[in-house]
RNA sequence: GGUCUGGUAGUUCAGUUGGUUAGAAUACCUGCCUGUCACGCAGGGGGUCGCGGGUUCGAGUCCCGUCCAGACCGCCA
């Protein structure tokens, strides 16, 4: 027997007894006649306590030897301390040690264990396997096993079934690039990891197991990010016989029901925006509505008159910036400057101090007056004391722009409280986009997304008219969750396929599976997948996702722990008949 | 592919206009300390200033290149 209690559990109540502890001498602390060793595991910290009086010689010597990290075993007796430390769980005893096992040395580690640690990112990775020891990310792990457990435990509850799916699957060209595996067995050929199970999920509803979902790990080969990871989890689900209000239905519980158990918060009903009115007065299909500071449309308002740059622009939107009014000529400038990097790349900023006394000054009073500008306070809802920023220019780049400068000022006055929870739905999504750089369209969501009734017809006319049954939960200005109502039909799959320019041969051939399996009674389904990781930061308060996994990959999409990617052997390759061709 | 920030002791960082022996904190080591718990006190060891080149009498500091890390844009159906 290693223990027979952990780190975290002796009390008062345990004083005199005899018993056996197993863990990490976390700090030592010498004081000459008495040392004290804190000894600690995943559950807490216990004092251990060696002295001159009750503890021999020997053993003492024994104790001078430990180093941080050394794995110890001790047996003793709970004692009360003689002067407590409210601060821990355990604060009111400590264990006089009469044995000790030294179950193994350690090095001193590179960086402190500590909760507020002096190691940086990069060492942190590298030994990730001692950061997984300290507390902020311990819990932080504990605390995505706890949202899992909720998961199943509710999807369970639901009638969902919990289906796995093959991770070697087939590359396809839509979305993201895959990842791709090499198959020794069929030489030249190639397996792709999947981007997500979105067709498997499918055939599962056509093989009519009704509600489906797994927590799944995806994988994607782009670039990283704060918040994405190459590969990454989900909680993909499936639901056959629904509409679309009814998977909103059935998610908004989920989520409901997550916040409620995780964080103790119940959720009103999930407001509702459509994609034009979010882009419109977001600028963003994310857009966190924790705060108000909604777009203000100004070109009936502001074009028309004889300033060219608002005449010839597409859209002239402002942006009320709460108490701006009093901000000098230099802290306007700065935020011209944050505006024009080229991240954001706006070319400058019309702005107007919506002045206490009620009166108004513009860096356009040449072009505009007091009426003018008083309707755009309107339009922006600025108040007095405001100061309403404005861009404009072409439609989406001008929305893009304001809606990073709502965020950066958020950001800046302290808005975005981590401790509050503000979902909403993003529905009626374009079922097609237009990619700019070939003029052809892409699907939106994905290519099994089907479009509202009735507007199959306008794919012929206008094609980026068409709205699809697809919608997104955004929490917190994270898109958390997307999905859609399928196409269940062959014939409109088929459709579908051609207009995103796809051949009927190479759609037979990347999508056959599918679209055969249409043909066999397909019913009617939809379904959701949410990001687990991004939810569970976002519900531990975080922006970064990387401290709730538990090996994460660096910028470059390495793992600097275990050194991957890396070379593989000739005879590796040789077996796989592949030949690299490679500058060295 | 691009923009920006950073790389100096085990670690986190400071280092002024280019100028003597590159500092602080923390960690580590030694000694002291009769109740510590961020223990305290005294002392000590510890540096390829990411790497390569250049300018200069002289480079941690300026210039060029390069590598690495981070944030972001593109990308992420």
């Amino acid at each position: 027997m290693y223990r027979s209690h952990n780190c975290g559990e002796l009390r008062a109540t345990d004083i005199g007894a005899e018993i056996v502890l197993a863990g990490w001498s976390h700090k030592t602390r010498d004081k000459g006649f008495v040392v004290w060793i804190d000894l600690r595991d995943r559950y807490g910290i216990t004092q251990l306590v060696f002295d001159e009086d009750r503890t021999s010689a020997e053993l003492l010597e024994k104790v001078r030897g430990i180093g941080r990290e050394f794995v110890l075993q001790v047996k003793g007796t709970v004692t009360e301390r003689s002067s407590k430390n409210p601060a821990i769980p355990t604060g009111d005893i400590e264990v006089l040690v009469t044995e000790l096992h030294i179950l193994n040395k350690a090095l001193l580690p590179p960086f402190t264990i500590e909760d507020k640690t002096d190691g940086g990112e990069d060492l942190r990775m590298k030994y990730r396997y001692l950061d997984i020891r300290r507390n902020p990310v311990k819990n932080n792990l504990i605390f995505r096993s706890r949202v899992t457990m909720e998961v199943r435990k509710y999807l369970s509850e639901q009638g969902f079934i919990e289906v796995e799916t093959p991770y070697l699957i087939k590359s396809t060209p839509e979305g993201a690039r895959d990842f791709v595996v090499p198959s020794r067995m069929n030489e030249g050929q190639f397996y792709a990891l999947p981007q997500s199970p979105q067709t498997f999920k499918q055939l599962l509803m056509v093989g009519g197991l009704d509600k489906y979902f797994q927590i799944v790990k995806c994988f994607r080969d782009e670039d990283l990010r704060a918040d994405r990871q190459p590969e990454f989890t989900q909680i993909d689900c499936e639901m056959a016989f629904v509409e679309q209000e009814d998977v909103l239905n059935a998610f908004e519980g989920l989520t409901k029901h997550l916040l409620k158990e995780i964080k103790g918060v119940e959720l009103a009903d999930f407001p509702r925006l459509t994609y034009d009115e979010a882009m419109q007065k977001y600028g963003n299909d994310k857009p966190d509505i924790r705060f108000g500071m909604e777009f203000g449309e100004l070109n009936e308002l502001a074009q028309h008159r004889d300033f060219e740059v608002f005449n010839s622009a597409e859209v002239v939107i402002g942006l009320a910036i709460p108490g701006g009014a009093n901000y000098t000529r230099k802290e306007i400038d700065q935020l011209v400057d944050w505006l024009r990097r080229p991240q954001v790349g706006a070319k400058g900023m019309v702005y107007v101090k919506c002045k206490e006394d009620g009166s108004y000054k513009s860096s356009v009073d040449k072009f505009y007056d007091e009426n003018d500008l008083s309707s755009w306070a309107n339009a922006t809802g600025a108040q007095n004391g405001d100061l309403i920023c404005i861009l404009s220019g072409e439609k989406d780049a001008t929305r893009n722009r304001l809606s990073a400068f709502r965020m950066e000022m958020a950001e800046r006055f302290g808005l975005r409280n981590p401790n509050e929870f503000a979902p909403l739905w993003v529905v009626d999504f374009p079922l097609l986009e237009l990619d700019e750089e070939t003029g052809n369209y892409h699907a939106m969501h994905h290519p099994f997304t089907s479009p509202k009734p009735g507007q199959l017809q306008l794919l012929e006319t206008d094609p980026a008219a068409v709205r699809a049954n697809a919608y997104d939960l955004v929490l917190n200005g994270n898109e958390i969750g997307g999905g859609s109502i399928r196409i269940h039909d062959r014939d409109i799959q088929a459709t579908m396929f051609r207009h995103l320019g796809f051949t009927p041969e190479e759609a037979q051939a990347q999508f056959g599976f599918l679209m055969d399996a249409f043909q066999y009674g397909a019913p009617p389904h939809g379904g959701i997948a949410f990001g687990l990781d991004r939810l569970v930061a976002i519900l531990g308060g975080q922006e970064t996702i990387r401290d709730f996994i538990a090996f994460p990959k660096n910028n470059s999409g390495r793992d600097v722990m275990i050194d991957a990617p890396s070379p593989i052997d000739d005879d590796q390759l040789k077996e796989l008949k592949l030949k690299l061709d490679v500058q060295s």
